[in-house]
DNA sequence: AACATAAAAGAGTTTATTGTCTTTTATTGC
DNA sequence: GCAATAAAAGACAATAAACTCTTTTATGTT
C-alpha cells in the first residue's frame, strides 16, 4: 500500500470531486462520483455516509438531493479528511511501532520519523479542498485518466 | 496504522535485534527474538525467513543453530528490509491512489507528496543496520520496554 | 547411526479491509 | 397522499493481512 488506506484515498478523491462539481451550486449524486474518481459505488457511499455524518461534506436525499459542498465543508483541510477516515494514527504512531516511544523516551528512529510526520501533517493540514478546488477549476490537474 | 505494515514493523525490529545481539559473534534463536521484540514467534519465524532467502539476514540450523548478520548482512540499509517487506509501493505510488499519475502526468498532490516519499527514501536509504547497531550498543535506544 | 536442536516449510485460523447487494428512510413534485 | 428519487442503513461476500499450529529438513553432538 501507499501512505494511506484505500478508503482513505476513495475519500479524498471523492471530496475533490464533490467540491469540483458542486463549487458553483448544485448537487452531484453517489453514480456520478463513483464514476467519476474511479471507486466501487455502494463502497464510496459508506465512506461518504461517514465523512457526511462528520460533517466534511454535505447531502440531501430524494429528489435533486446528492452530496455538496457548502462554505463550511470548504473550508476543510485534508488532515481532516484523512483523519476522519484513517485516524491520527500515520501523524503520532512509532515508526517501528514501539508503544513506549515517545518524546521523552524515543525509539531508534524516532527523530527522523517524527520530521517525516510532520511533514506529511503539514501538507495536509494547508492544503484546503476550497484552494485545491482551484487547481482543478484551473485544469491544472484531474482526478482520473 | 502506521506508514509501515505490522509484518515490516516486526521484520525492522528484528533485525535490529539479531544485529544487537550477535554483533560479536554468536547466533539468536527464535524465541528469543520473539521475546526481545515484542513479536508473535511463529508469525516472525515467517518473516524473518523470508529475510533470509533475500540474503537480509543469515540462519543455521541444528544445534547452536539461529540467526545472525556476517558482514555482507550488516551493510544492509533499512531501505533494503522496507522493501522486501513491503515493496515499493510507498516510495513509488501516488498519494491519492491513481494508476496516470506520473512526473509527466501529475495528480493534484503528486509534487508534494514526491518530497516526502524522497524523504523518507532517504532516511531508510541513509541508515545501514551496522550504523543503527552502533546506538543501540551505546544504550541510547532499545526496542522494547 | 541415533538423538537432540533449531530453522524451514506447510496448512491452516482469525481478523481487518475492501467490496456488493438489498431494504429503509427522507424529500420533492405532482 | 402518491409516486419517484436518492441517500442512509443493514447484512452480507471476497480478499488480504496477521497470526497459530504441526510436520519436515538440516546440522551438530554423542
Amino acid at each position: 500500500m501507499g501512505i494511506f488506506s484505500k478508503t482513505c484515498e476513495y475519500a479524498m478523491r471523492a471530496v475533490f470531486f464533490i467540491a469540483h462539481r458542486t463549487a458553483n451550486g448544485g448537487r452531484v449524486g453517489i453514480k456520478e462520483i463513483a464514476t467519476g474518481i474511479n471507486s466501487p459505488e455502494h463502497f464510496l457511499a459508506k465512506i461518504l455516509q461517514d465523512l457526511g455524518r462528520r460533517n466534511i461534506i454535505k447531502s440531501a436525499k430524494g429528489p435533486n438531493g446528492g452530496f455538496f459542498m457548502d462554505d463550511v465543508t470548504l473550508k476543510r483541510r485534508l488532515s481532516e479528511v484523512v483523519e476522519a477516515v484513517d485516524g491520527n494514527g500515520l501523524f503520532t504512531g512509532c515508526g517501528l511501532g514501539l508503544d513506549y516511544c515517545s518524546e521523552t523516551d524515543p525509539c531508534p528512529l524516532h527523530n527522523e520519523f517524527k520530521a517525516i510526520r510532520e511533514r506529511i501533517h503539514q501538507m495536509l493540514e494547508n492544503t484546503t479542498i476550497e484552494e485545491f478546488n482551484e487547481d482543478l477549476n484551473l485544469g491544472v490537474t484531474r482526478l482520473k485518466k
